[in-house]
DNA sequence: GGAGGATATGTGAGCGTTAACAACGGGGTA
DNA sequence: TACCCCGTTGTTAACGCTCACATATCCTCC
């Protein structure tokens, strides 16, 4: 007699006897085989029913060789860029039927990232994203095993793989220019921490519309992201005589520069104009109101999903590809005209 | 001849192979057991490393039964809460050696939740997390495979889940007495949407403040957490005579209140003091900086981990915890006493 | 009316790992 | 010397599913 009081959950077998056929018909099925008499689907489907029965992923994942599971390695997921970007993912990757495997890295390192890369692809993932838009993570990606696709967000000119990245340096462009534009002679800038490859591109941007309107190019001043940091720059910022508008490398920043300016006095725009980048939720209530880049993460998400299940279908011959996804300007009340 | 263009990867048969030993023994060596002689273990090792060899998982997890993997299901995971929760219980389960595997839900209903739940439970995760505080998401929790761990954060008081959260009425409470020390008359309140459960804890609170103190209970009014809907609860609290004190069910929202008054010409905290909650990392760079209530997201993803795994290693003789982060009060300059 | 092709179902093997048990060799003890 | 035990290694059988193939059943057409 078989101890009743330990019964494990049913399987195949035993849908196939309740229903009266081979375990294989009730395999076909479940994979929806055209081949099934509509008779028998309909006792397979009550006997499942019935008992209750779920298919277990992993034994089909052992035969099949896919797990149906995409992996993402991602840094700190509490930024709302990345936050944002991986919420993208998982949507894009769910309605193409699949899973999602997250790793969130504490700290960037090369070993780091190989580790999770590591850990994932012995999980048996399909492919992976690496949101990890660190110089430091790139090396990584270049010693991945070949055998599993990757795509990297935001990731280095590494051609070895795929990556969908946001237009920087035009971003960079368009808010420096939209202040010129309004007749300041120069733009501060307040940049992001130096590891990050995007911080590159906004300095880039900058410093292209300033060099290219043959103005002064001032020292970048450094930030972490966090609002403290756009604080404390702005403070010293503010010191800078004749300083008319600051281009701030994201809207958290320039949340703690405004401040730094409320705090001294100074009044955004009249004295001063600031524009921001990430155009996040919270920028349009700022005071006043944040003019900042849109960076559309969802699309960055979406599309990186897109590259991924295309070199999924393409095997081998895949050659890499690179999407670039637009940035937007937006003007809202924390720019105005130099006051002559 | 077997054809080398299209090689698999090596299996555990292969390093056996090369290092002269059984597959049984590679295991072995993979698995940590006691008794392998240490040279066989370095041959073991060697090969393992030459052939560049990586343990199948899913064959593992087929035998073993168990994936070490944790499910997780959230609701949009693109606000700071929810974020900051997942990342807390990304953390903890990676350090305890469990993967985690996400579903985000963009529209939260029973249907959706039951079905995240299946799919998972398919996918056999060990345990799984619900990080959904909607009153809607409860049922599905009723029904949830037994077999299967599961802890709900924020979850409903239905006793068959263990539960972690945070003490929302004692938050609450702090702000509004704080409030009341001032010398304010009475708080008004903005709400969030009325289906989450913590909306009703905050109304709780507030209201048990104002009646024990035998002050007059406002209508709360309603809000969807985000800052503009905070925006136009502001713009109407702007206009009630006799006004002087807001406690607002979120940082987002008490945001576009800030931004509604400023644009008003009220001035906080002279002519109205706010009240936040959550502690995101931008409030403390609102203008003004904003009083707030600080939940610890963190600490309830490690809890729910932490629950989580006390379950699964009890097995069926377990009983239902529940734990509960307390709130922390934050004073800062958006309230003040009231003017007279 | 029988060949032949579709349609419907069953059978056996194998995916890569771990668990259970068997086998082998060397000490220590009686 | 014979015994047993323990440390070390090998052998075999699952785990629950899908794939490839074999078989049975039905209809159609000449």
């Amino acid at each position: 007699m078989s101890p009743s009081h330990e019964r494990r959950p049913p399987v195949m077998a035993d849908v196939a006897t309740k229903a009266g056929v081979s375990h294989q018909t009730v395999s076909r099925v479940l994979n929806d085989h055209p081949n099934v008499r509509a008779e028998t689907r309909a006792r397979v489907l009550a006997a499942i029913h019935e008992l209750g029965y779920r298919r277990n992923m992993v034994a089909r994942a052992l035969v099949t060789r896919h797990t149906r599971t995409l992996g993402v390695v991602s840094f700190d997921t509490t930024l709302y860029g990345p936050a944002s970007t991986v919420y993208g993912i998982e949507q894009a990757a769910r309605s193409a039927g699949y899973f999602v495997s997250m790793v969130s890295l504490k700290t960037i390192d090369t070993a780091g990232v190989r580790d999770a890369l590591g850990y994932l692809a012995e999980q048996g993932v399909d492919g992976i994203v690496v949101v990890a838009p660190q110089r430091s993570a790139a090396p990584a990606l270049a010693d991945v095993p070949t055998d599993i696709p990757v795509v990297a967000v935001e990731g280095g000119h590494s051609g070895d793989v795929s990556v969908v990245s946001v237009d920087q340096v035009h971003g960079a462009r368009l808010a420096t220019r939209h202040l010129l534009d309004l007749g300041h002679e120069t733009v501060w800038h307040i940049g992001g921490p130096p590891d990050w490859l995007e911080v590159e591109g906004r300095i880039e941007g900058w410093r292209d519309v300033l060099a290219a309107a043959g103005r002064p190019i001032p020292e970048p001043l450094p930030g972490d992201w966090s609002p403290r940091s756009g604080y404390q720059a702005g403070l010293r910022l503010a010191a800078v005589p004749g300083i008319t508008a600051v281009f701030v490398a994201n809207d958290q920043m320039a949340l703690g520069a405004l401040r730094a300016f409320a705090e001294l006095g100074v009044r955004v725009p009249e004295q001063i104009s600031i524009v921001g980048f990430d155009d996040i939720p919270e920028s349009e209530f700022f005071t006043p109101p944040l003019t900042t880049v849109r960076q559309d993460f969802g699309a960055v998400g979406r599309w990186s999903i897109e590259l991924l299940l295309r070199q999924m279908e393409a095997g081998a011959e895949w050659s890499h590809e690179r999407h670039v996804v637009p940035p937007r300007f937006v003007a809202r009340a924390s720019t105005a005209p130099v006051h002559t």
